[in-house]
DNA sequence: AGATGAACGTTATTATATAACTTGGAGATC
DNA sequence: GATCTCCAAGTTATATAATAACGTTCATCT
């Protein structure tokens, strides 16, 4: 069997606002298996990080809640939305742009690492057991007890690297 | 041979002045070898990033130029220097605390991970081959090329584990 | 000395995030 | 159904991080 190169969904034609679908109805049950409450807010807020595989800055979801929405949004009301958002795991922040991304797998705690593209800012989240190990093992060999891997990968993928 | 656990200088009782000292000197060397210039004020603001063996936030270099060296600073003028000394591969930013860090090992070109101790805020510079390659072949397997890594380890510090 | 250009000063503004307090509304209890 | 209780969301203000744009100074070369 040849080594196949999995080419991630974001690079894939796919049928997006299936992708969106999936991912609200997925964040229903966990709230509901949870105990926390979606309200509509903080499901529109998830909607909107989801509705492209780049990340999202709070100030753009903002602009979208106070000018498609109509809605009166201060800085504070999109922040704890992504923070209730975080906190039950349903979206990642990228420290390395400030900006917040739909997480692909919400229904099991992981680790995960990004790989963003310089040129058409699309980021793919990675599960990669290798790299976490690795970094255990090197935190590992210096006494050090890892609690959150922050991995964010600057680069270019195919198909930017095509295009230019 | 025992595998040997390698406590890090950050945690080492060690004459810090010494690494204060050195790492000017290591700068003023690669500086002259780039033909670039070590201005007073680039010099001073590495000195503070060097202060410890934490990372420091730009608007704190800022706050000491301006109480401590009675200098007329503002932000853009801890920012062009610490613009130099990055593009010089003199300090590192750590963009999960907005902060920086004195680079340990300037004089050659290099990937570097960091662990940040959550309770002491030590931060630990490793050059891990081994990660790298883990991220370098993760991103490879969907045909990304890398440019950069960003990788911020949060957790304990062995010291601190103790200490609580 | 004069010309040149990089470094630094200065003022203003943008971008990101949080504090503190008030109001509203869903679900629980009676 | 009325009321109570809390969590969520609104509101105002402010903190923190970073950059834009333009002017001034100063080292260096001629």
């Amino acid at each position: 069997m040849p080594a196949m190169s999995q080419t991630p969904l974001a690079y894939t034609p796919h049928d997006h606002d299936l992708c969106v679908k999936s991912a609200l109805a997925n964040a229903e049950a966990i709230c509901v298996r949870q105990g926390v409450r979606l309200t509509a807010l903080r499901r529109r807020v998830l909607e909107l990080v989801w509705q492209s595989h780049k990340p999202l800055g709070a100030y753009d979801i903002l602009a979208v809640l106070s000018e498609q929405d109509g809605r009166r949004a201060a800085p504070p009301t999109v922040y704890r939305a992504l923070d209730f958002l975080l906190e039950n795991g349903l979206v990642h922040r990228i420290a390395s742009l400030n900006a917040f991304m739909g997480c692909v797998h919400p229904e099991h705690a992981h680790q995960s690492q990004f790989l963003i593209c310089r040129n058409c800012h699309t980021a793919i989240e990675m599960e990669s057991q290798t790299i976490s190990e690795a970094i255990t093992a090197a935190a590992r060999s210096i006494d050090f007890v890892v609690q959150g891997e922050t991995v964010e990968v600057i680069g270019l993928c195919a198909a930017c690297r095509k295009a230019v």
